[in-house]
DNA sequence: CTGCATAAGTTGCATCATGAAACGCATCCA
DNA sequence: TGGATGCGTTTCATGATGCAACTTATGCAG
């Protein structure tokens, strides 16, 4: 049987996870946050297979998250970039390696600190109230958005 | 081939998908998270399979991010609760989520909105320097932490 | 205490995805 | 022109997944 698809979930996790959910492509994205840009140095990065590499990158490209571009120097490359949509991945990835340093890896052992290019301290992910105040799990309240009805449909 | 395993690499994030980026892992949580403790509920709310979520809460428990225990007035029932790493990982379904909202579903389209309980405002996820000023993808820099040297070995 | 419903999980099987290496093919370089 | 480089695609053995049926254990009505 297939792997079922989350793309009928009324639920905006389930509908990004469809996009990004897939083994590797979360650490595809983060390459390309690094800077990586070519076939090969994401496949000598990542190790991983170059079927599976060249199918998460058409999938990503076909869902606007890269940008697939031959370079103009030598028409052999071709460079991914990545888009707005994927840019705007940045917290999500910040997030997961938030809760990996602490809960995973443990303090001490963080193999990489992210830090303000300008103030040089480190950076944090905060869920909070639109006016700023933090908000933990139990503050937050979930209603019905205005998508809320094509669950009935 | 076996799947390649991304334990070994020395990456945060990377570590933190061996945990919970498998399929179906993040929805597990994400229903944990909504209030579900019970098998059946997990089974009927996501329409997983039971082999494999009975596969996947077994791993999660194993990694201390759901705790298992017998109900105390029929013990016929289980409850899974998330422990503190698992509700550690809130910041991160609301990042995707709020990707999702944006990027998948599009404005206006949303099956759920999240708000503060006391002042019923939405909540946000930000990316910030320590001292609360926002942080882009741009003004973030990688640096060596404590835990680069294990690359080295 | 017998019979039956409920809850949680396991097994068997067909199908799908993955990893490794070999191959294809166009482009650059000497 | 001969070879090297970059980006994939194909092939094949193996592992993972989904579904349905089955097993085990508990509670409950009579």
């Amino acid at each position: 049987m297939r792997r079922k698809t989350f793309a009928h979930m009324n639920c905006s996790i389930a509908r990004a996870l469809e996009q990004i959910g897939e083994w590797w492509t979360f650490l595809i994205v983060r390459e390309a946050l690094m800077g990586t840009r070519r076939f090969d140095n994401f496949q000598r990065n990542l190790g991983i297979a170059r079927n599976i590499l060249a199918a998460r990158l058409k999938k990503l490209v076909a869902r606007g998250i890269l940008e697939r571009t031959v370079a103009p120097d030598d028409a052999r490359r071709v460079e991914y970039r990545l888009s707005e949509k994927g840019r705007a991945l940045f917290p999500v990835l910040m997030a997961l390696r938030e809760w990996g340093d602490h809960w995973v890896v443990g303090p001490g052992r963080v193999p990489v600190i992210v830090v303000d290019r300008a103030s040089a301290q480190p950076i944090e992910v905060r869920v909070t109230s639109r006016d700023g105040r933090p908000i933990e799990w139990l503050d937050a309240k979930m209603i019905p958005g205005p998508g809320a009805l094509a669950a009935l449909k």
